[in-house]
DNA sequence: AAATAATATGAATCTGAACTCAGGTTCAGG
DNA sequence: CCTGAACCTGAGTTCAGATTCATATTATTT
């Protein structure tokens, strides 16, 4: 997956070191330098290789971003996929949600920064990967959504609901991070992020109609 | 305030409009071709002028995007103060929170391509201006929650709630913004954010601890 | 250990975008 | 209707950073 087109593909062990050297140089320097920051050469020079060999397993430097991208998105989804999968028959919403949500506060919270930086790259991309991502994360609340829907107030639409959940949940964590990230590991912060959504869906909703 | 140091105050009124053509050539240009698609070539072409003028009246091309940033942001703290000054003892506090919401997405709704460009650019600023624009509205928020505490739930952490607040529902009045900017003037999206808010603050919230 | 393939090197090249400046044009006042 | 100040022009300079490639080193195979 790390290479994308006449790009060579590494076979031996030496060279898989060396893609993985690379990866790791960029987002050293992401964290460090920020995204405008990072240079091709800064990244060959922190993972201890010339650029040339660089552009041996990547045919350009958005492809390392792209490839830190993927690997960002896939262990969300893994973990996620674990929490829920876990729960799925589950009848404990409100642990099914406190668990999401300190799950996505583990991964900001695991670094903040790179994470920021990343989530940068995405916006210049125009948010593909992580568009795409979310979408499917909030496929997943509408079926919940729907499912319990007896436990919550009447939703009128459920599409929008989940944006403002999952948009709203987001929102918090990611601006925390960049505040305050040290803050992500504080319960107390979990705490409120659940009573923002479970007060959003309660029955007794003070805004009804 | 348009320039910064070094450059020529515009007297004339020519130059004055001249000022202003570059700032609109930014706006269109962001726009149209997004934060790095936005060359100073560009800005000025677009502008009607030559570079040459740009930086006769702009000492860098940062200086450009600062100056629409500022008048962004004077003009959210002037809406917002409008608002607030009018209802500041009001007593119907869900009414002024729609009215801050809807004000939100007003200005989204406007133009919620160049907001987002220039929220990028912001990023890349390390939010400087934004953050503390942002501080003054919690501190609002901050005192409201105060001042009308025995109406919600208790609140351990002042602080941490109008942090909630806030960027709970800027998160979502951005992702709206990019995902479905023809949304932001639908009445339901405005009553579902005053849901959020209010059922986060509401004395009978789910999650009480 | 020679031959071949894989991997690594980094100076040199290429590119594009920010910024400059020497020289024109327009205006305001006298 | 002249003149200095204000304003405008845009080709040319500069430079940083992405990408290349001829060459060197290391591994694998026979």
């Amino acid at each position: 997956m790390p290479p994308k087109k006449q790009v060579r593909e590494p076979s031996q062990a030496r060279s898989r070191a060396t893609v993985e050297a690379i990866l790791e140089g960029a987002s050293q320097v992401l964290r460090r330098e920020g995204l405008e920051g990072c240079t091709t050469t800064k990244v060959a020079e922190r993972a201890g290789v010339s650029v040339g060999t660089l552009y041996q397993y990547f045919p350009n430097k958005e492809a390392v971003f792209d490839t830190l991208i993927d690997r960002l998105l896939v262990e969300r989804a893994e973990r996620r996929a674990a929490v829920l999968d876990a729960q799925e028959d589950d009848e404990d919403l409100g642990r099914a949600m406190r668990e999401l949500i300190g799950q996505l506060l583990a991964i900001h919270l695991a670094d903040p920064e790179l994470t920021h930086q990343l989530h940068r790259y995405e916006a210049s991309r125009g948010f593909t990967r992580l568009a795409q991502y979310e979408q499917t994360m909030r496929s997943h609340v509408e079926r919940q959504l729907i499912r319990f829907s007896e436990r919550f107030r009447p939703l009128p639409d459920v599409e929008l609901a989940s944006r403002v959940l999952v948009y709203s949940m987001t929102g918090v964590v990611e601006r925390l991070a960049r505040e305050d990230p040290e803050s992500l590991g504080d319960p107390a912060v979990r705490l409120e992020v659940a009573a923002l959504l479970a007060g959003y869906l309660a029955p007794g909703n003070p805004v009804l109609g």
